[in-house]
DNA sequence: CTCTGTTCCTGGCAGC
DNA sequence: TGCTGCCAGGAACAGA
């Protein structure tokens, strides 16, 4: 999604702000109007990720700001033509012009409003580096601030994360999904990485082996990577890149959603349990649970 | 401090 | 056919 839209907005203009749900602006402290006015106007140099993290920096002549972005479960960024119908959930629409492209619009659409939108003060990186994917600036957004960097991200801090791995007591899937140890994994390429590096994800993180630890990061890049490349997981008209296409890596899954279906790996059937509120699919043959717990 | 459970929301679906 | 209830998920937050 952010791939799509660098091109469409990077130097365009804002001409207009509409927001039809002061939902979508959950993360945005102040009203739809300081939204709205804060951005109409703008010129906006770029689209970047951290994690499931997405901004847009504004050009300003004073402090440095972006809008910001979080999908949540739902949301979806598109580019429409300008005037275009209203989408389904759509809930804020921004309406650009841009030198080379003409005039487009970025709509927010978003079915379970677990994601939103909000204007944010960047701030310097801790390490210098540049703040995410899609631009060597070292700034990254007071709300993205917290997160870690994703694994495939140059500057991902590798000693951090296994300091992290190393310490906790906490289930091995729990210390993925926390996206202050590494960003980008979600439940569904947690299942996907545990799967593939072959560990059982209620193992204590801190009995994990060194080689086990690198076999699952080097796992879970593999995983990022291969979804990436594939536009992302599509199990319905939530999933799609900015042009409503679903991404194909939903066809690649070995265990995820794959419950009671053979192993492709040894056979078994995927089993699937609770973990957190949520489900964990994993094969309880190849992935043995080790460790007291 | 670390860790765990709850909460927000909507639409698709199973079951009656 | 139409209703009810369950489920999916990310991350902030409260509380142990």
């Amino acid at each position: 999604m952010r791939a799509g839209l660098a091109p469409a907005v990077t130097g365009a203009r804002v001409v207009s702000v509409t927001v039809l749900d002061d939902r979508a602006l959950t993360r945005h402290r102040g009203a739809a109007s300081d939204f709205e006015s804060a951005l109409t106007g703008r010129v906006l140099t770029g689209a970047v990720r951290r994690g499931k993290f997405l901004w847009l920096p504004i050009e300003t002549d004073a402090a440095a700001r972006a809008v910001v972005g979080h999908l949540g479960m739902s949301g979806q960024l598109l580019l429409r033509a300008p005037g275009a119908p209203a989408e389904r959930h759509e809930r804020v629409r921004i309406e650009l012009a841009h030198p080379r492209h003409g005039e487009l619009a970025v709509v927010f659409a978003d079915q379970r409003t677990f994601g939103s939108l909000a204007i944010d003060d960047l701030v310097p990186t801790i390490d210098g580096a540049a703040g995410g994917f899609g631009s060597d600036v070292a700034l990254v957004p007071v709300q993205a601030a917290h997160i870690a960097r994703d694994p495939l991200d140059p500057a991902f801090d590798e000693a951090l994360f296994r300091r992290r791995v190393g310490a906790s007591a906490s289930a091995v899937k729990r210390v993925l999904l926390d996206q202050t140890t590494v960003s980008g994994i979600g439940n569904i390429y947690a299942d996907e990485s545990l799967w593939a590096a072959r560990v059982h994800p209620e193992t204590p993180s801190r009995a994990l082996a060194t080689r086990t630890v690198t076999r699952l990061l080097d796992e879970v890049r593999v995983v990022l990577e291969r979804a990436l490349a594939e536009g992302g997981t599509s199990f319905d008209a939530q999933y799609v890149n900015v042009n409503g296409q679903a991404g194909y890596f939903a066809h690649s899954l070995r265990a995820y959603g794959r419950t009671g279906q053979p192993c492709p790996r040894c056979g078994t059937p995927i089993l699937r349990v609770s973990f957190t509120n949520r489900s964990s699919h994993f094969c309880p043959r190849c992935q043995r649970r080790r460790g007291a717990r």
